[in-house]
DNA sequence: CATAGATAGGTAACCGATTACATTTTGATT
DNA sequence: AATCAAAATGTAATCGGTTACCTATCTATG
C-alpha cells in the first residue's frame, strides 16, 4: 500500500502539499495539484483512515447503539440515521447490545477508543456515569427514549404517558369494560410511562387493580404468554393495551388460540407503529411514534454537537398519534 | 487523557515496559508490573485503540455487512455472529447497505481503511473485483448466500434449490393442483436457485408456464402485491411457494383480503424459518435454514482466517428442512 | 524601486501506540 | 571470582497521516 510519502516522492513535492491536495486546504497551484493527482492515480493511493483518525482525532463514523435489532423499531430508526449520516459523509456502525449491560459497556469503551464522532444510544441499562468518559472527550451522545438528568446531551423521546392515555381511552370509547395492560419491563422508562398513561384513565374504576397488569418482555413471546396469563386471571377481559407492537402481536396470537375473536371479544392496542401491525389479521390499532423522525432528529442533533462543541442540550419530546385499525373496530 | 508515556513516567519505567505489561508480552518482574498497574490505575489510563491499530494493523473489530436489517433473517444471523465474536474478544459492527451498491462500496472502503480484522458479507450487488483490495490486504471476507468463483474466501450458503424442490413437492403432496411462485429479485442468486427448485418439480405438468411466477422484492409488501397479481392471473391457484418468509407473510395477507382461506383455498410455503412464521394466523409452513448456524459458522471461518492467513477457503452448503405448519395443513 | 502582504511549498514535530535492537542486571555454573 | 546465558528494561524508529511554523516567490502599491 502506497503512503502519502510515496505519493510525495512520485509527484516531486512534500507530504504537506499532498495532504493539502487531499483535503483541499491551503494554497496549491493548479499545476502541482494535477501532478499530485496523477501520482495518486498511478500509485492507487488510498489515505489510511486510521492514521488520519489518530492525527485529527475524528473518524467520520457515528455509532448507533440499540438493545435489540430484532425489534423492527430499531431498524427503522437506523434507516433514518443512515440516510442523514450518508448525506453528510458519515458512516453508521450499528451496535447491538442484546440488552446486556456487559456488551453495552464494552461497546461504549470500544467506541470511545476508536474515536467515533458521535453516538446515538437507546438502552435501558445505561447510567450517567457510563457516559462520563464520552462527555470528557467531547464525543456527543444523543439518547433515544431516555432523558438523562445530566444536561450535557440531547435526548429524543415521545409522549409515552400521553400515548398510554390515548390507547386506554380509545379502548374505553369502543366499549371495552375490562381493560388489561401488557406492560414492558419495569426498569424501562418508556414502559413505565406508558403504564402510567394507562393507569391515569382507569384508576377511578372500581374493578381496576394491579391484577390487570402483567409485566412482560418487549417481544412477541412476551405478549403471547402475558396475554394467556391475563385470560387466566380475568376471563372477562375484553380489551388490552400492549406496551409495544410486538407484545400486541403476541397477544393477538394468544387470543386466537384461546378462542377469542379480535376485536369482538378482545380489542387490542399496541404502541410504536412498526410495519408488522399492518401485516397481522386483523391489523393492529397502535399508538404511532414518528420513528423516522426520531432517527433523523437524533442524527441531526449529533451533527449539531459535532459542528459546535458548545451546543446546548435539548430534550425533544415528539408527538404520538392513534392509528385505528381492525383490532379495535367494533 | 493519559498516554502510555505518562504512565511510564509515573511508574518510573520506559514505555516499552508499560507496553509489555499491557499486552503481557516479554519479561517483566512482578514488582515493576505492580508499579505500572498502579500508575495505570492512578492516571485512569486507557490505551488508545486507534494508535494501537495503526501500529499493529489490527482493530479487533469485525464487520457484518447486510442488505436489509429489517429482514429478521439478518438480526438472527447477527446474533450468532456477535455471540461467537464476543467470546473471542472481537466486537461486531453492523453495516446496513439498504440494498444499495453505492453504500456497499463506501462501507467496504471504510472498513478496509479502518483495519477491520474481518468481514462477513451478504449482498447481491457484490462483485469479485470489489473484494480485490481486501484480499490484497489479507482481510478475510466470508460471504453468506453467495459463492464467489474466486477461491480466496470461504462462503456459507444453504441448499436453496433443494429447498425449492422440498417446498413445491410438499404443496403437491397436500393436494395442490395449481402452484404459483413468488420469486425474489432475479439478480439474487438464492432467489434464482429457489426458483429452479420450484421449476424442477413442475416443469412436466402441462398447465405450467411462466405466468405462474411473479418476481417481487424480498418484503411483505412484495409478497402482498405479487400474490394479488397471481390471483388476478390465475383465479384457480391453490398453492404458492414464496421465495422467503416475508413474501409468504404478504401473500397470506393478500389471500385474506382476496377472500381465500389458507390453507383450504390456498396453501402457502415460505423460506428461511424466521420467527414471524410462527406469529401469523395460520402459522406458515417454511423451509427452515439453520440461521444461527450460518452466523456462527461465518464468524468461525473469519477467525480461522485471522489466525492463519494461509487458511484455505471452503464452501459450506448447509441443509434446509421443511417445517410444516397450518398454512399447508389440509 | 522598496516593501508589505498574499501565495506556494517545505521541514519536522506530533498523534499514541508497538517493537527491533541494545543495554544492563541477575543468577547459575565452574 | 570469572563467565555466560537468561531475564529485565530502555532507546528510538515506526505505523501514516496532519499541521504549525518557516522560507521563498510573486504581485500590488505608494
Amino acid at each position: 500500500m502506497a503512503t502519502i510519502r510515496d505519493v510525495a516522492k512520485e509527484a516531486g513535492v512534500s507530504v504537506a502539499t499532498v495532504s493539502r491536495v487531499l483535503n483541499n486546504k491551503g494554497y496549491v497551484t493548479k499545476e502541482t495539484e494535477k501532478r499530485v493527482e496523477l501520482a495518486i492515480e498511478k500509485l492507487k493511493y488510498k489515505p489510511n483512515a486510521i492514521a488520519r483518525s489518530l492525527s485529527i482525532r475524528k473518524s467520520n463514523i457515528i455509532a448507533l447503539v440499540v438493545p435489540a435489532i430484532n425489534n423492527p423499531f430499531f431498524p427503522e430508526i437506523a434507516k433514518a440515521v443512515e440516510d442523514v449520516a450518508q448525506a453528510k459523509g458519515y458512516k453508521v456502525f450499528l451496535c447491538n447490545t442484546d440488552d446486556r449491560r456487559d456488551r453495552l459497556i464494552e461497546y461504549l469503551h470500544s467506541l470511545r477508543d476508536n474515536f467515533v464522532d458521535g453516538i446515538i444510544i437507546n438502552s435501558e441499562n445505561l447510567t450517567e456515569a457510563d457516559l462520563e468518559d464520552l462527555k470528557q472527550q467531547d464525543i456527543p451522545v444523543i439518547t433515544i427514549d431516555r432523558v438523562l438528568s445530566n444536561q450535557a446531551f440531547s435526548s429524543i423521546s415521545v409522549k409515552n404517558r400521553y400515548g398510554g392515555q390515548l390507547a386506554t381511552n380509545h379502548l374505553i370509547q369502543v366499549g371495552c369494560q375490562r381493560i388489561g395492560h401488557l406492560s414492558g419491563p419495569e426498569n424501562v422508562v418508556t414502559a413505565k410511562d406508558r403504564f402510567w398513561g394507562y393507569r391515569d384513565q382507569l384508576k377511578n374504576f372500581d374493578w381496576f387493580d394491579q391484577s390487570w397488569i402483567v409485566k412482560v418482555d418487549f417481544s412477541i413471546e412476551g405478549g403471547y404468554h402475558g396475554m394467556k396469563e391475563l385470560f387466566q386471571r380475568h376471563p372477562d377481559i375484553d380489551g388490552v393495551f400492549a406496551a409495544n407492537d410486538l407484545i400486541a402481536a403476541g397477544a393477538l396470537k394468544a387470543a386466537f388460540e384461546w378462542g377469542r375473536k379480535v376485536p369482538d371479544d378482545l380489542a387490542i392496542v399496541g404502541f410504536d407503529g412498526i410495519d408488522i401491525t399492518e401485516l397481522t389479521i386483523p391489523r393492529i390499532t397502535t399508538i404511532q411514534q414518528p420513528i423516522y423522525e426520531i432517527g433523523k432528529l437524533a442524527m441531526e442533533e449529533v451533527l449539531r454537537f459535532i459542528n459546535n462543541s458548545k451546543a446546548t442540550a435539548k430534550n425533544y419530546e415528539l408527538d404520538v398519534k392513534l392509528i385505528q385499525r381492525e383490532s379495535t373496530m367494533r
